[in-house]
DNA sequence: GGATAATGACTGCCAAAGCAGTAATTGCCG
DNA sequence: CGGCAATTACTGCTTTGGCAGTCATTATCC
């Protein structure tokens, strides 16, 4: 069905794009989490705050998808995040199952200024860079993830009804 | 001194290097965790065993870099890991505070029993990919790699001495 | 409309990762 | 050569993530 790239008789990691992604987000933590522990915050936190920041989620279950963390164990994040008076939590009463995660403005003021640490990291890291490479590269990534998006949910592709 | 593809200003997490590469490492994980917890695998264990099939890795100490796992919590794995006869750890004479992990028979049917797995899905997630996208993107990827590696590395870089 | 299933956040328990410290071995430098 | 720092794997303890189950709320279907 699908066209073949990969073999298994000739497949080496070194070339696998799974190694490669794994191999790359490796090293962003690797770069990125120093930033974040100077400032007496842990990467997941950081995530939670820019992703509320640039309307990625809104709710703890999004979260959950979106970045593969547990649901029970993201509860307890955001409890820290909550007494340190960085977001909150509302009820609203459309869904009142949902909660919705707001940053106050301690939490704009905290992830506005991890954001230009943030950005030096990665202009260093695309230092070798053209910028066509890196529009190619951004676009290529959007790509995948969109397919792989698309391979993961249980929506239907298909037409019907 | 490196140039500026990302500016405070105008930053998006939707379109950081970071935030994308994080997200396809999410989704590969998604995908590929199920293969290997149905063969009674995590997938910190495929990841060993298929590292040691490519000659990624040879001590504990390189699986700890390569994949940024504790080397503590490395301990427990390799020991599951040999106590179901996969691997063997070896102590060579050349330095003796290495320990050289090698695939036992049993280990090298195992994970070439899970390479066709993993390459269906890879190839799934590549569908919407021409030829070219796929080798462009590998590589990105590497050269991405390579300038975060050199980044992380205390070693040398200007002449010196 | 009312029973039942599904959803979302949360809690308690367990397994795994992270941290610090230890022991054995090796590299380094006088 | 001999002392000291660095490296590697490993062990105990703490923190965090993963899992199962609960409760409240909403959607579904007869």
């Amino acid at each position: 069905m699908s066209k073949q790239y990969y073999h298994a008789s000739t497949y080496k990691s070194q070339f696998s794009i799974g190694y490669l992604v794994k191999r790359a987000h490796t090293m962003m933590l690797d770069v990125m989490e120093p930033l974040f522990e100077d400032h007496g915050f842990s990467f997941i936190q950081y995530v939670i705050l820019a992703a509320l920041r640039d309307g990625i989620v809104v709710n703890p279950k999004d979260i959950c998808m979106q970045y593969r963390h547990d649901s029970g164990a993201l509860t307890r994040v955001i409890d820290k995040l909550a007494d340190r008076g960085l977001l909150e939590r509302i009820r609203r009463s459309r869904d009142r199952r949902k909660v919705e995660l707001k940053l106050t403005p301690a939490g704009h003021k905290v992830i506005e200024s991890l954001i230009p640490l943030v950005v030096d990291k990665l202009n260093e890291a695309l230092a070798d860079f053209t910028k066509a490479e890196v529009q190619e590269l951004l676009r290529l990534l959007i790509k995948l993830n969109s397919t792989l998006q698309a391979h993961l949910d249980p929506h239907v592709v298909a037409a019907e009804a």
